[in-house]
DNA sequence: GATTAGTCTGTGCACGTTCACAGAAAATGC
DNA sequence: GCATTTTCTGTGAACGTGCACAGACTAATC
């Protein structure tokens, strides 16, 4: 036997104008906040609203303002470095928190294999979203091209190198790349490498270009080993290869913290000591940075302020605000701890 | 000079009516898979379908429906725990999937302080969803007062105590508990103790149950040191005690594996080796485990199947079926590595 | 042939809100 | 005192769907 739902049928904006004894457009008006309203009815019926415990009804709010109240948020990664990755994580949460402070509901979208393409493509034209957060666009990226060609509001983290002027948030990675590599050169390394990652994206890109940057004539790219993945698997491996090749090496700068971390236990493996054989430096300030031994030198990403960022960028386009050109960099600051 | 929104118009099932040559309530029909409609009404009215690229309008849906399509999702947790501890995430993704697979719309709903409390618990009330999945449930819940007070559908991740019979989804945190300490125990290991962790949830409180009734007569309370939470920080420092006041012991069964890798750092500062002089274990099977130097033995917790069934089960009592009685138990195998 | 049961289709109403419009009342200008 | 503006309020029409109902047609039974 199956209980009936029971939810005792909430109350409309028309029971409060009865309440209130004006009219529902007189309501309507005091709920959104409008002009033209006196003060005498604007007292009797914010009385009679927590009177009945009046919520506004979505659905109907949604149905008439043609519009859904809600935003995609696509990650386009598998589902392992979704995990792996705490930058993923805190930027959701940023962004989540931004969202749900301006009403807005947040819908995930986890992009990993072909179908989940077509998938999240449907999606997005059965118009249940509003505007859409991409977080690790590709270049030439079939969802990008989706939601282009659906002219629908949408901002990304990092800057997706084939769209013209699509607004996004991001982090000077080239600059931070740079800054972190010279202050580790100035620790009196000579020959510093780097394990660059995940280069068809625009942050791996930037990055190792920051790196040949801060070398100049004393880059050799002989010392620079790419890995596909931002990840600890893709680190350890890489810096295995890395020392084969080349082991004089005495600087690391890796792509990321997960590399980083990866780099650690290969030079631990390899019986190299950090700081004292080879200076390391990460990339991020994330869990893996102060959980590594020793203590990770690395460049601190503001994730979740990335996300509330981009959430913001969204919600501004929807209330037809002017766009900023080129996008928004928030700041990196170095944060120096002893891995190098 | 804000753009104006330029949205073409969605079609309706009306469009689809007059391309068909149908009536209104035939297409509605045939679009929720109802009986009593020809052939040759349905053929036509699937062709004019794709041709007008008809998609059901969810705000008119739910509003005539009295529902809201989505489902909170409930996290009682900090912030910082909410990333650290992967089986979170892993719960996040399989419930999401699961959800948007019966064309459901997740709200993540994090509630870190008090202010949030109140902002959930408003939102509950606020009827914007049809069912909600609470993560970390702790004992007096205000939260878990809140919705069971609204009677709103709900389903839990680990058996929260005071509520009678909730539905819920969980694994044997007492019976695995007891099972990877009696397979440590069989390494011939003397002294063993165990860093038990939030000790204020079901799942603290079985695992550390667990852990009695394995020693049986051989327990010394003497060994079990209890921190607060299930990090790494808190794992580390708990080590460290316990070796202060027992530095004779050779066995270790950590909460989780968060806590196994703070352990074995520990272990490592205090010049122990592992598994050598002691043997570690740890318990979820998390990225920690295979991360850790040396990769932990531990408990499987099918984090993602978990949240796959959660969602299951609210979903299942918004179609109004029964509810097994004492809720889902999935299985844990153990997963015997190095670390012991 | 009349009655009944079963299959199929169209119409109007309801869901709860916003918005455009019309009109009343009050304030302002000459 | 009349015209004009400003402030305030109520009414009806949408928005796009599901559902109850009525009616039409077919097939089976008495």
């Amino acid at each position: 036997m199956s209980t009936p739902p029971l939810r005792r049928k909430r109350a409309t904006v028309h029971d409060v104008a009865v309440e209130a004894g004006v009219s529902r457009g007189t309501v309507s008006r005091v709920v959104n906040g409008e002009r033209y309203v006196s003060e005498e009815a604007r007292v009797a019926i914010e009385a009679a609203i927590v009177k009945v415990g009046y919520v506004p009804n979505n659905a109907a709010r949604n149905l008439v303002m043609q519009r859904t109240q809600a935003i995609g948020f696509i990650v386009h990664e598998p589902h392992s470095l979704f995990l792996e990755d705490p930058n993923i994580g805190e930027i959701l949460l940023g962004a989540n928190t931004a969202l749900s402070d301006a009403d807005y509901q947040m819908a995930c979208l986890i992009v990993d294999s072909e179908r989940d393409t077509d998938r999240v493509a449907r999606y997005l034209s059965g118009g249940f979203v509003d505007g859409v957060i991409i977080v690790s666009a590709r270049q030439n990226d079939p969802i990008t091209k989706v939601v282009e060609r659906l002219e629908i509001p949408a901002a990304f983290v990092g800057h997706p190198p084939d769209l013209a002027r699509a607004p996004f948030v991001g982090i000077d990675n080239r600059g931070s790349a740079r800054s972190i590599t010279e202050r580790l050169l100035g620790t009196g390394r000579r020959r510093v490498g780097m394990i660059a990652a995940a280069l068809d994206r625009d942050s791996g890109a930037d990055r190792l270009a920051g790196f040949t940057d801060a070398l100049g004539a004393r880059f050799d790219p002989a010392l620079v080993e790419r890995v596909p993945l931002y990840s600890y698997a893709a680190g350890r491996a890489g810096m295995h290869a890395l020392l084969e090749r080349a082991p004089d090496i005495d600087g690391i700068f890796a792509a990321s913290d997960a590399v980083a971390a990866g780099v650690l236990d290969a030079l631990r493996e390899a019986g190299r000591s950090v700081p004292t054989d080879v200076g390391v430096v990460g990339f991020d300030d994330s869990a893996w940075a102060v959980r590594a031994q020793p203590a990770l030198s690395t460049v601190h990403q503001p994730a979740e302020g990335l996300g509330r960022a981009v959430a913001e960028s969204v919600l501004s386009q929807l209330r037809g605000e002017d766009q900023p050109a080129g996008g928004i960099l928030l700041e990196t600051p170095i944060v120096w701890r002893d891995s190098a």
